[in-house]
DNA sequence: GTCTATATTTTGATAGAC
DNA sequence: GTCTATCAAAATATAGAC
């Protein structure tokens, strides 16, 4: 394991911080007190409270691209992605609980980087409803409206992050699971 | 209809910004612009910002421990039940989208009134597990973890309102049925 | 790599005229 | 009910010493 260079630990912390109180309430005195030094010091390691934002938001957007293009190439059906499309939710939101946070609430505070992760974002639903296409087309899911399906599916995964801290007790390969068989069957008997 | 005051209209105008850059992110000054006037003539009608997030987010609280309080003593199944609070949600984040942002992302910017909050949710909360576990032993719904049930629906539920306006084509009363048929049912054949 | 000192801007809020 | 003028505090960020 490679160690953690200054700048990938204050924007660990402040991704942290940012969960708790949201990027625009967290400034550069609490990160800078939370990190042991002063604000101004932080600025030999970042260039600004933004280019936080950036690395935060734009490193787990590209992983989320990055798996769903692994997903497309495999040879499963339209049940068998869905199900990984959910164990990749849980593997990054596991991961990384705190960027998360950002990824949903704070997307909107990027500037230069904001149009790309629009971008990213909708690029991710688009492949996400064609699996759903597929599935409905082939008779495998049900004929709903795929956009009302995606949304529920979409916002139970975005919001992980709330409940994973919450569930240590609960291991993460029996949540997935549950959470497979809750999305995919529903909960009636 | 009773004429809306101008605090209703300050209130009113700032959830809307509230949604869009959340409350830390929004000035007395982009308020007042947005309203016509100077940010001093805000304090007028309202006392503080703070004060304005308050009644934002303890009303729509209120009327969500109202609803619930209503469907405890219904004297339909769980599956009804549910139906219901699925129906309550759809309800509420349409009448008021905005403030449903509030109620998701920026509670935590709640002072005195913060603890207050936290107790309605997790009442609401406690109601809807017992829900769940009442209909896992009537032997109506499948017997997985409650808690892992109830995050994937409530958290769904709670982030109607970032759809909602998308579907303005979709009927309301049909995003609804689907929206049960899916949370219920599932979506697999 | 961290500090002190400081520049500059922005913030929520108040006082008092109209 | 709105305005102008203003305050005090807090914000991001930079310069330069150690």
């Amino acid at each position: 394991m490679k160690k953690e260079t200054r700048q990938e630990e204050i924007v660990r912390i402040a991704a942290r911080l940012f969960k708790e109180k949201g990027y625009s309430a967290v400034t550069m005195r609490d990160l800078a007190s939370e990190m042991g030094i002063k604000a101004a010091s932080l600025y030999n390691h970042i260039n600004s409270k933004q280019d936080i934002l950036d690395m935060i938001i734009i490193t787990l957007a590209e992983a989320f691209t990055e798996g769903m293009k692994q997903i497309q190439s495999s040879p499963e059906d339209c049940i068998g992605k869905l199900k990984q499309i959910i164990e990749l939710h849980v593997k990054l939101s596991s991961q990384n609980i705190y960027g998360m946070a950002s990824l949903n609430n704070d997307w909107m505070h990027l500037k230069e980087k904001r149009d790309y992760y629009k971008k990213l974002r909708s690029n991710y639903e688009d492949d996400f409803r064609a699996i759903l296409e597929e599935g409905i087309a082939s008779g495998e899911i049900i004929n709903q409206n795929p956009e009302v399906m995606m949304f529920s599916i979409l916002t139970t995964l975005r919001s992980l992050y709330i409940w994973i801290p919450k569930k240590e007790d609960l291991n993460l390969m029996e949540f997935s699971t549950a959470l497979n068989q809750i999305l995919i069957k529903g909960i009636n008997k």
